[in-house]
DNA sequence: CCTACCGATCGGTAGG
DNA sequence: CCTACCGATCGGTAGG
């Protein structure tokens, strides 16, 4: 009647599966998250694995799923206690800074490697990606309006701006420690974000596009 | 006495090669730059292509060394008629938003997407890579100091701290239109540089390390 | 969860 | 530049 392993064992096998891929595909990439490196890696067979998932991009997107699960512990969650607008974004990009000061993945923010091996791709795997990451874009684009409504950020800031520019310092700060080593970066976009994020309110210079362009939006 | 194909041949061959290889890289990656799949896309042999190389990390070399040739053409050269300092800080930062917007490479910049495919792993590849950045920073970074030295910029403007946000600008930009296709991104890029690099000069306010933080070298 | 296997593709070599 | 081949590894399946 009982089964030689309980479902409650292999729900435990397949966390395992997916912790331990996740962190592969931080340094190799969700292609480089292949079934044959992982099995070994866990002292399981090919097969094994793979019957817990079907196939490798349901494997890839269990994986991202996860990795959405991860950031928002240690991005958002430290944050979401501080008060809504400006408090609580330079909550989130100082616990930004330090999830990837931190090598919270060996290979650095799975987001960022993925997205730059995805985006020539097509398929799940990259559709899952642009959710993931406009559902991040929204999070942050609401608080910067939050903090714009209730006087944190000037008037006539555009938030579509403030976060692309956020996005640029968080990957010029992974690229500069995955690839140099660099842990001066780590100051320097705390620099950035201090000026980008200015503590001193309504009189600093307001983030808005450029005079002549034409406003995003 | 005259070989089947002469040197000249030869060497266009070579020239092909690399081409679509960096095309191909741009997409797929260094790693996915098969030569399979790249020798039957030009239509010939596996190992006819390969007698040009020798090896598969021969050809990601000179792909990338090809990908510096192009990038210096398209974003170096055509600021280096502007007066030195600022206005070619600015020519540069022009051509380079121009060369991501026009979409030079199929699959977006292949630095970018090399160096987080390749940050995790170690050998020739990572090394040629960590070296072109390195030069393309100390281009720059001596350009900003010029900038300071001739009064384009104000005095206390941290040279490194400028680079490391202008390359963030950059990697947000190419991942917005690689990702999502974004072409809002290019305008929201020239204005984000635009107060990076201010036109008013000296009464703006420097891109120095903020407060408290210790001054990076 | 396993062993045993599949066809396809990988980088690379031998020999011409 | 070619054909013909190598061992290794890929994702995945059959059958238990």
């Amino acid at each position: 009647m009982s089964p030689r392993h309980s479902a409650a064992e292999a729900a435990r096998t397949r966390e395992r599966i997916i912790e331990r891929g996740l962190d592969l595909a931080s340094v190799e990439g969700l292609e480089g998250l292949t079934i044959g490196r992982l099995a070994a890696g866990l002292g399981i067979s090919k097969s094994g694995l793979l019957g817990h998932f079907g196939t490798k991009q349901a494997l890839q997107l269990a994986a991202l799923e996860r990795a959405a699960v991860i950031f928002n512990a240690e991005v958002w969650r430290p944050a979401a206690g501080a008060a809504p607008g400006l408090p609580r974004l330079r909550a989130v990009c100082e616990a930004w800074i330090s999830y990837l000061a931190r090598g919270v993945f060996p290979g650095g923010c799975p987001f960022v490697s993925s997205t730059f091996e995805q985006d020539g791709r097509s398929g799940p795997v990259r559709v899952l990606l642009q959710r993931q990451f406009h559902a991040w874009n929204r999070r942050l684009t609401a608080e910067v309006r939050t903090a714009v409504a209730n006087g944190g950020l000037p008037r006539g800031t555009d938030p579509a701006q403030l976060v692309f520019e956020l996005y640029g310092v968080m990957m010029s700060l992974n690229h500069a420690i995955q690839l140099h080593g660099d842990d001066a970066a780590t100051t320097r976009a705390t620099t950035a974000v201090t000026r980008l994020l200015p503590r001193e309110g309504p009189t600093a210079r307001p983030v808005r596009p450029a005079s002549g362009g034409k406003p995003a939006r």
